[in-house]
DNA sequence: GTCTATATCATGATAGAC
DNA sequence: GTCTATCATGATATAGAC
């Protein structure tokens, strides 16, 4: 029946988000997944074909509506400046906010998917590679237009490495929600996103605008 | 004999840490580090006892000298400053140079090691997490220090997030030198690393002395 | 110290009954 | 669609010869 096949195919999905979240694609075994899943060994081929499969699916079906999100969120941000370039802080609540928000997500998912993403994208799997490149290129494409119209003065070399730069605060920020609270000796509570969200977006803001120094 | 145990161990830790740097910790196995190293499949247990001590040994003895070179560095700006409190560049000078600098190196490893250890740092290996903390604890404690001198109206919760955030900024910079000449669609050369790291410098600095922006 | 040989177990995948 | 049973392979680790 379809209806089961779809239930199967969920708690399926469930488990291998958190285990590969957990221990990496290889340090996750199909068999942990699927006993965690409640599920047949012999599910996973069935509905995923292969354990790469299922790991592709696992990333994207949270990346496409995350991605979409900021794509959506910048262009109603532009509408709102009208012909002005947008600030800094604008581009970067765009950017950051359909990543972080899913830390605290009621949500399916949301501190694992953090981590499974920022794993991904700082040490990507080669057999993904080609996959999530196609995945995030509009993204890229459509920030770094955006980055560039609010930073005319910026050379390409310098802007290309601001991003970077963003992209790895962002994504270590992400990787480590889940023991944040813990590291920083009580400084911070888990529950204070909007607080990470807001001193992210001052820092990237001072460092994408910051002077150029001399080579 | 003493010397050709010194060279087979020599050998089984250069092709670990090349495999593991490539294929993470459960993606690498000890039959492959072996043939590569072209010892035998026992040498790693008889040298390192088991994998995991293996990996641990890979990363300390590198990390050990990077983190003493860090502390120097940084007690030698001190000493040059006199009375005067640092100025941020060079305290993050002197905390991203002995990473950095690493991917230039002859000496071996270089780029291995620091997509290793950038992994490690984002994404700990729980059996390792203790060591790590005991080798970077002197390190954070005295930099902690530093920036609270120089960043003296921060409050502690600020200085936190700033310094996880730098952290953040050099893992990811240090994680995908090896491919930055690749996506960067010909904007980089791999063996320009100064300029990495001084745009690195410029990117932290205004980020680590950004205004704060109000809750 | 280094090797061969092997013990023991886990892995991803699939064939075929139901 | 889901199950059991099994295959072929590869994993870490070790015992014991040399």
């Amino acid at each position: 029946m379809a209806i089961e096949s779809e239930a199967t195919r969920e708690k399926v999905l469930k488990a291998a988000e958190r285990l590969f979240s957990k221990n990496g694609f290889s340090g996750a075994s199909l068999r942990q997944i699927t006993e965690e899943a409640g599920a047949n060994l012999a599910a996973v081929n069935y509905h995923f074909g292969s354990k790469e499969d299922l790991y592709k699916e696992v990333l994207l079906r949270r990346v496409r509506p995350m991605n979409e999100e900021r794509l959506t969120l910048l262009a109603q941000a532009e509408q709102l400046a009208g012909e002005q370039p947008l600030p800094l802080r604008a581009i970067l609540d765009a950017f950051i906010r359909p990543l972080l928000s899913r830390a605290t997500d009621r949500a399916p998912g949301g501190l694992s998917f953090l981590r499974l993403i920022s794993r991904e994208l700082a040490d990507p799997q080669p057999f993904l590679f080609d996959e999530m490149a196609r995945e995030f290129d509009p993204l890229v494409k459509r920030y770094t237009h955006a980055f560039a119209q609010t930073l005319p003065g910026l050379p390409p070399v310098d802007l290309f490495w601001r991003m970077q730069f963003t992209t790895g605060t962002l994504l270590y920020a992400a990787a480590r929600q889940h023991d944040f609270e813990r590291i920083s000796s009580g400084l911070w509570k888990a529950d204070d996103v909007e607080g990470c969200m807001r001193r992210l977006v001052d820092y990237c803001t001072a460092g994408l605008g910051a002077p150029r120094s001399a080579a």
